[in-house]
DNA sequence: GCTACAAATGAAAAGAATTATCATTTATAT
DNA sequence: ATATAAATGATAATTCTTTTCATTTGTAGC
């Protein structure tokens, strides 16, 4: 079950948010698209009933909307890459979210649920992406 | 351990590419920092030593690498995302890498490793990206 | 070492995505 | 209805990445 648009608006006053048509259309969008939409796709699927939105307030809207965790971001691809020498063999990350002190670690905790994609959708999978994010001890101490 | 310079412009050479200045260039300063280097980052770094190189050279050397493996890129978060609504309860993403298509699912499976990277590196760990990347089955049969 | 040639480069422009600025409008509490 | 802070749209500014193209260069074959 995924959000209700009422479930969502309540959210949005509760934090202290005004309720504008301009944010009540972006999240009916949103909200009756099964599928993931970028920026510029909500913007376009809104605009067809609300001419006059203005970009800036698409982002806006999803910024807030991202940080009370009432939609779901997903990792698109694109401009945010940072890059280091690979070691041989897998390996995901540990990130700090102060300082980003990246830590490497490996193991094999994802093979058993990966058969189980495989199965379960039909997907051929090629890939994949685990990060933790969190803080490390200094930045705990700093805090 | 790290891939050795020599183990990267081995297979540079193997792959049919030009060994060049500016890529033992990139190739050094990026195998010298234990970091994870943005390419504005890795930039500034290489033209220390090489002031005339292009920046577009450092992405399309990054390119090149990226593709070959040889250097381990990461999602540092930023300009790559789209949005859906989101379920109540946490879930991941089975991303099909031709149409887009995502799928949400579900599970516990990180729990035990969270745990251990705790006690480990003594991070306080607040949250994770796990993607799956691969083909879903439509686009398996067009291709 | 020379030659030929495709590959690679740097400079610059173009393009795409996101954020900041600011005058105007508007939601909401009183 | 009024007051007020919050939100909006237009626009400009930033930031990041890719494209273009004339010039240079690495390398395979002699
Ligand atoms: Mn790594
Ligand atoms: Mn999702
Ligand atoms: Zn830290
Ligand atoms: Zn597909």
């Amino acid at each position: 079950m995924r959000l209700s648009e009422k479930k969502i608006t309540t959210a949005l006053k509760r934090h202290g948010y005004k309720l504008t048509p301009q944010r009540r259309a972006v999240i009916g969008a949103i909200a009756s698209s099964p599928d993931h939409l970028t920026p510029a796709a909500l913007y376009q699927k809104v605009r067809q009933d609300h001419p006059t939105i203005g970009l800036a307030t698409i982002y806006r809207t999803l910024e807030i909307l991202a940080k009370l965790e009432l939609i779901c971001e997903l990792h698109a691809g694109g401009s945010c890459r940072s890059y280091t020498i690979a070691a041989p063999g897998h390996h995901h990350h540990l990130i700090c979210a102060d300082c980003g002190e990246v830590i490497d670690f490996s193991g094999h905790y994802l093979t058993e649920l990966e058969e189980r994609l495989c199965r379960e959708t039909g997907f051929e999978i090629e890939g994949h992406l685990l990060e933790f994010i969190g803080r490390c001890q200094s930045c705990q101490q700093n805090a």
